[in-house]
DNA sequence: TCAGCTCACACTTTTGAATAGC
DNA sequence: AGCTATTCAAAAGTGTGAGCTG
């Protein structure tokens, strides 16, 4: 696999997450979660980045923004797992997350527009393995991918609309395929990752201005797999998870269902071939038929071969040549083998049936999974978890914050939601944790770490180049130097001796993927180190809880810092080079440079691959965009040229419905500080580990509050439309002048409900795309969003 | 040889269409 | 005719275990 050798900037400081902010002062009780871990790197840390800016000193930047809060509303279920270690499956096709992110947000300005981001990012640079019943680290991490990030199908929508549910992230899926084209998270499996929740105030979806809030929720922290290492975990999951209901004890699928099944496949595999052996032997089993009076003059010469058939066979319930009396119809006739098999089946049904409804009431495994279908259902979160659970994980780095509080009310999950169901009480003891273990190393990040963040946008085969591709793709088809935009550094620390952009390999260009629109540095924050970060033992600080049970004893201290720090954008301190749009957009007048005031710092960082500069380029026909001339709008959205980056001076500059249109808007988001990217051969073939350079500082980190435990509302998507990519027009091979209409047929537009506020001032529709559609799947997983309709407002 | 991965399988829930009833 | 409730089937999610791979 890669190397961090092969990739230099992976080496790069310690692993973000260790960034871990809190917000001391919106979320107190949190405070004391990550004692020893988190103060050790937060010591580390720099100082401006802990510390909550002045408040009074700071007047009207400091809106609301301070006071976003985000709970984990499962944050129960989430801390059951961590205290045995939680594992992610991941497979190629994609696998859900369980338990599934479920968040309330609050402290959101009802009247603005945000986009939710869901990102997933290594806690370190390590590989793990389960050995003696816990996760050791044994080896260096595999080369980072480019991360693509999980927008929520609701994006944008008002902070009326995020506050008013439950949001849920379980549409997000994780795969090991590193050239998945479903858009999916690409996490490496046997590695610890840390997802972390970003709230992003949106104009628009092409202009990301204003504040963003970053939230990590340490008990989040999982270890990839593609196949369960820890049965706690298993048994975890199958009590938890409804859709492994199959699996309890009294499922169908459970264990000793199975062997059931597999004793009677087997007795009627062997039965089956007594059939087909010895025919006249059915007849003699039809004794108990009167009907079979004219056979049993053929039992007696045919039991001794049976006899000796069975002889040889393992013990059978019924050993008696297929005859079962509730089969007693088939064997009217002489069975074949399709019959025996029909048979069979009608018997495991039976037996099965018989089981369900007489063998579980009354019997032990009936009062277990009573005991579990109550707790399943009435979650009593009262006892039965262990102590250690509330205080200690069982990833030593990031150890559970400590309930600050008892859970006065106890959380009721909606039914209806699948991603969360009720968080029952394992019946198991789970091992007191003590994260003793060696804690990540958090402080160690001082030096900002390049970090390649790609949307998860659905793409198209690689194979056709003329195929649409990837919206907002990352793909190094096209030269970087018109996609790819890298961070401009809003915030960084002055520890942050890298306040540069980090010049990314020309390797990490050509291998990055397509299908995914990378995002430099988009959500990274300065000081995250990427997997192959330098290790920096001096801050290593153990943390004062230990586990026993679950060690990563060469895991470095990348703990999250226990201590909340006020997630409030921080000044800018570096402006990265301005960027000149090599191509001229249909702005109103607009020029070729333009300038991003309200650009995120952390999510200008974004490379936009096939960017066809165009100077008529189709987005610019709002209107018509949705319908007929897709990708354009894409390439409208992320110009491939680029411009002058404004200072960051204006976090939150005023809306101005003027400025509002697509073009403009869309140069306001993808902003690149970045050298140009060598095109990409082949997108999506190669991953680009090697993040491209980026200062991106870090972002306010709030740590989600304790968990409110109020039923969450059931949460639905509410839209998941399907397009066909608009890549295609973004395809640098086509003429920059002409519109790709040709291309690509033309797909029908479904109004997209941006938001469900009534009063949407949303008039154009909006549209996420998905892959599947052009195959004409529907896509459970709405997180794409289609440029080429970008509302105006 | 073995750890890790892939795939098929059985089971479950979810979802949407079809149908029946009012 | 229109609405609601029910039924059914397909799709998708889940863990398991056998088999494969490096």
């Amino acid at each position: 696999m890669l190397s961090v050798e092969m990739y230099p900037s992976l080496a790069l400081g310690p692993q973000r997450i260790g960034d871990c902010f809190y917000r001391d002062r919106e979320a107190p009780p949190h405070m004391p979660l990550f004692p020893p871990t988190c103060d050790a790197a937060a010591k580390a840390l720099p100082p401006r980045l802990l510390a909550p800016p002045p408040v009074p000193n700071e007047p009207a930047t400091k809106t609301q923004k301070d006071e976003v809060k985000m709970e984990l509303e499962n944050a129960f279920l989430w801390k059951q797992f961590s205290s045995v270690g939680t594992e992610m499956i991941i497979t190629k096709k994609g696998r859900r997350m369980f338990p599934g992110l479920r968040l309330k947000l609050s402290g959101l300005n009802p009247s603005l527009r945000y986009i939710l981001l869901l990102d997933i990012i290594p806690v370190d640079n390590s590989r793990y393995r389960f050995q003696g019943g816990g996760w050791q680290a044994v080896g260096g991490a595999e080369a980072r991918l480019p991360d693509r990030v999980f927008i929520h199908p609701d994006s944008p929508a008002t902070g009326a609309h995020w506050q008013s549910r439950t949001i849920s992230f379980h549409f997000a899926k994780l795969t090991n395929n590193t050239l998945d084209s479903q858009g999916h998270i690409i996490l490496h499996s046997l590695h610890r990752y840390q997802p972390r929740i970003h709230v992003i105030e949106a104009r628009d979806v092409l202009r990301w201005g204003g504040g963003q809030h970053s939230f990590v929720f340490p008990e989040t922290q999982f270890i990839t797999v593609t196949a369960y290492q820890n049965n706690k975990i298993t048994e975890l999951k199958i009590n938890s998870n409804p859709f492994a209901k199959g699996f309890r004890e009294d499922g169908m699928n459970s264990k000793k269902q199975r062997d059931a099944r597999q004793k009677r496949k087997i007795a009627v595999l062997t039965e089956t071939l007594d059939i087909v052996n010895c025919d006249p032997c059915d007849s003699t089993e039809l004794l108990p038929q009167p009907t079979t009076t004219t056979t049993t003059s053929t039992a007696t010469a045919s039991a001794d071969l049976q006899a000796l058939a069975l002889a040889s066979l393992p013990p059978l319930p019924n050993p008696s040549c297929g005859y079962r009396p509730e089969e007693a119809s088939y064997q009217d006739t002489p069975l074949d083998l399709g019959q025996a098999f029909m048979a069979s089946q009608m018997s495991d049904i039976s037996i099965s049936m018989a089981n369900g409804m007489q063998e579980t009431p009354g019997s032990e495994v009936a009062n277990s999974i009573i005991e579990r279908s109550d707790t399943m259902s009435e979650p009593a979160y009262t006892s039965s978890f262990p102590a250690a659970q509330a205080n200690s994980s069982s990833f030593p780095s990031a150890p559970l914050p400590q309930s600050s509080s008892s859970y006065p009310a106890l959380p009721v999950p909606d039914p209806s939601d699948t991603s969360d169901p009720p968080p029952p009480i394992p019946p198991i003891d789970y091992p007191s944790i003590l994260s003793s273990s060696p804690t990540l190393s958090s402080s160690t990040t001082t030096t900002p770490s390049l970090q390649q963040t790609s949307f998860t946008f659905p793409t198209p085969p690689p194979s056709n180049s003329s195929s649409p591709q990837p919206l907002l793709s990352s793909s190094s088809s096209s030269p970087p130097s018109a996609n790819t935009y890298h961070t401009i550094p809003e915030m960084i620390s002055p520890h942050t001796t890298t306040g540069g952009s980090f010049p990314a390999p020309p390797s990490a260009c050509q291998s990055g993927l397509q299908d995914q629109m990378s995002a430099h540095s988009l959500l990274t924050q300065p000081g995250q180190p990427l997997q192959g970060e330098a290790i920096t033992s001096g801050n290593n600080s153990p943390s004062d809880q230990s586990s026993a049970a679950f060690i990563y004893p060469n895991v470095l201290p990348t703990n999250p810092d226990p201590a909340p720090v006020v997630a409030q954008p921080l000044p800018n301190q570096t402006h990265l080079p301005a960027h000149n749009l090599p191509c001229s957009l249909p702005t109103h007048g607009a020029t070729m440079s333009f300038a991003f005031p309200s650009v995120p710092p952390h999510m200008q960082n974004l490379s936009f691959p096939n960017v066809s500069p165009s100077p008529a380029h189709p987005a610019l026909h709002l209107p018509n965009l949705s319908h007929q001339a897709p990708a354009p709008s894409l390439a409208a959205a992320f110009p491939p040229s680029s411009f002058t980056h404004p200072s960051s001076s204006l976090p939150h500059p005023p809306f101005q419905p003027s400025s509002c249109l697509a073009v403009t808007s869309s140069f306001q988001q993808s902003v690149s500080s970045a050298p140009p990217l060598p095109p990409t051969a082949h997108p999506q073939s190669l991953p680009n580990p090697s993040a491209s350079s980026s200062t991106s500082s870090y972002p306010p980190v709030e740590l989600g509050a304790i968990p409110q435990f109020n039923p969450p509302a059931p949460y639905r998507p509410e839209m998941v439309l399907h397009h066909p990519s608009l890549l295609p027009q973004l395809d640098p091979t086509l003429p920059s002048s002409t519109p790709p209409p040709a291309l690509y047929p033309a797909f029908p537009s479904y109004p997209l409900r941006l938001c469900q506020d009534p009063h949407s001032s949303l008039s154009i529709p909006f549209r996420h795309l998905y892959r599947q559609h052009q195959h004409g799947h529907t896509h459970p997983q709405g997180s794409y969003l289609d440029m080429s309709t970008r509302p105006v407002f």
